[in-house]
DNA sequence: CTGTTAGCGCTTTCAC
DNA sequence: GTGAAAGCGCTAACAG
């Protein structure tokens, strides 16, 4: 209809001035209760809202925060996003989303597009490499938290979990097992995760002095799963998959190669993603903890925006081992 | 570090007036090149960018929308959400995203947040009742789209699905199939999806005369699948699936009761989400197609905000029948 | 306690 | 083609 109503109509109505409105609104003990009680009134009768785009050129803060991630349509996002929206939003912020698609031209663009809109902070999970467009953010003190990631550039905040720790006790698992012969079917390797994940398998191929083990490096995505079981020399007893996505792949093929799991053949994720509990057979896999991930970011950028010279802080999550039908029972300890 | 270089600035250092500044930006024909290359190349040094809540207070416009959904954790809505963002950003907006939970309390708390926060106009997925929160955006002719959902009582924008349609399909091909006795499995008998997915239910039951049939309601979610089984009074020949999650559900309990399926029995789903091709067996399913419901809507929206006096319009999709394993084969009609 | 004033950074008349 | 000035709606000194 009409023209949105603003602090100086309901300043005219009450009869008092603007500024009066305004404290009203934002201190309200600073007000007379007289005065307080006539303009709530007529601020309620109006259902007025104070612009936020007024206040927020005034303040210099939108409370508004942009979020960076590869793509929300990758079952691990989600539940990230979710833990961040839930933790922010209660402290009035809202949160701009943003996909990547791990392109860094694409994370340029995303990066300053979120600058110009005057963010007050940003999420971000970036591909592997660093991009230099962060320093658009730290140049100028916005605060950014790392999500998933760490550029150690960067002396920064972040979020991780602890891949390569999980990877280990995941394999360390195994080998209580009984599984002599093992193959990382893993990411795309120049990815943060697909490293750490490496790194945790070898180094348990080292402690446990496993001599019959392969890798092998394609993409996290179910297709990618199936196709790495091709270029296998041979099936070993354990498949360590990269990912969740990765392992129901390498499932389906094992499968059509008529071997049965887990009494042929042991397979295993990372993620722990929803369906990994439903799927058949279920998933023994590596839980991260997803929501947590996000709301410990969102805590961390908050504090970042709100406390004064609060210092960057980096938070390391630990994942959980998650046993289910994948894989066979442990053997008797002897 | 220092505060960010505002117009002013620029203008000062090139030696204009701020409205130059302005203009080289905004309408650059308006400028003579010597003027225009000058300021361009000080914009450029200083990495200058326009602060958008100074335009946004000029403007009246931030150039942001507003997404309410129930949960992005939901599979249903990834899709959608990349849908959305994928066509907006282009346009040079942002999205926030909004999780309401299908609580109506909590949706109208969003819906006022995101009045306060001034943007352009939502996309929302609310519960299934009507919630009068919304004329605060229709009253002041701020664009609103409905999403997979419609009420009555507005005259509005809307992207929905023929679910009553699907279903009804869905029903034809499983009649075909020779299935004789039926069940529904549905989600939560108050929701707009489940009422359009029981509605071509019976239109069927009606159409083919089917005499063998129950339905029982519960939630869209794979453990009120697995309980809804239970509540059978006994199991049909095919169990119909208020969604895929539900789906899954039924699968599981089917399997754990010692039957096969197709062979013993048949089980469908809707909306086809991601992991239904991957599932055990692969599900038949009604395909909604989810990126393009969000692609529409965005469309529909960038429309209603741009262009004066658009009319609202409603969008109805299709959606397509899935054929997959775990129903039986068609019979050789005869 | 309350009002007046100035100004956040930008765009847009309106003069020249 | 360019500059000066006003103002979007709000808040924060500063007076009184």
């Amino acid at each position: 209809m009409s023209r949105k109503v603003s602090m100086k109509d309901i300043a005219k109505i009450a009869g008092v001035s603007p500024s009066t409105v305004s404290r009203v609104i934002n201190k309200p003990s600073e007000v007379s209760e007289g005065l307080r009680k006539k303009v709530m009134k007529i601020i309620k009768e109006l259902n007025y809202t104070p612009n936020s785009v007024a206040q927020g050129l005034r303040k210099g803060s939108m409370k508004v925060i942009g979020v960076v991630i590869p793509d929300i349509t990758n079952p691990f996002f989600p539940a990230i996003v979710r833990g961040i929206e839930d933790f922010l939003r209660k402290k009035g912020y809202s949160l701009v989303l943003c996909n990547s698609d791990q392109d860094m031209e694409e994370e340029k663009k995303l990066l300053k597009f979120l600058y110009s809109k005057n963010v007050d902070g940003v999420i971000f999970t970036g591909s592997g490499e660093y991009n230099p467009e962060i320093e658009i953010f730290t140049s100028r003190n916005i605060p950014l938290v790392f999500l998933d990631r760490i550029y150690k550039k960067e002396s920064s905040s972040y979020v991780i979990v602890d891949n390569v720790d999980g990877m280990f006790k995941l394999m360390t698992y195994l080998v209580k097992c009984g599984y002599k012969s093992f193959a990382l079917l893993n990411g795309y390797k120049e990815t943060f995760s697909a490293k750490a994940r490496y790194e945790g398998f070898l180094k348990a191929v080292k402690k446990y002095n496993i001599k019959n083990y392969e890798v092998v490096f394609g993409r996290f995505t179910y297709e990618s799963g199936y196709e790495m079981v091709e270029k296998l020399s041979k099936i070993p007893e354990v498949l360590v998959c990269g990912n969740d996505l990765i392992a129901y792949g390498v499932i389906n093929k094992i499968e059509k190669l008529g071997l049965s799991i887990p009494d042929d053949v042991g397979v295993t994720g990372f993620d722990d993603i929803a369906f990994s509990k439903h799927y058949k057979p279920s998933l023994t896999t590596v839980r991260q903890p997803m929501y947590q991930i996000g709301k410990k970011a969102a805590e961390l950028l908050f504090k970042m925006i709100e406390l004064e010279k609060y210092k960057p802080k980096g938070i390391v999550l630990n994942p959980e081992l998650v046993i289910r039908e994948s894989t066979k029972k442990i053997e008797m300890e002897v």
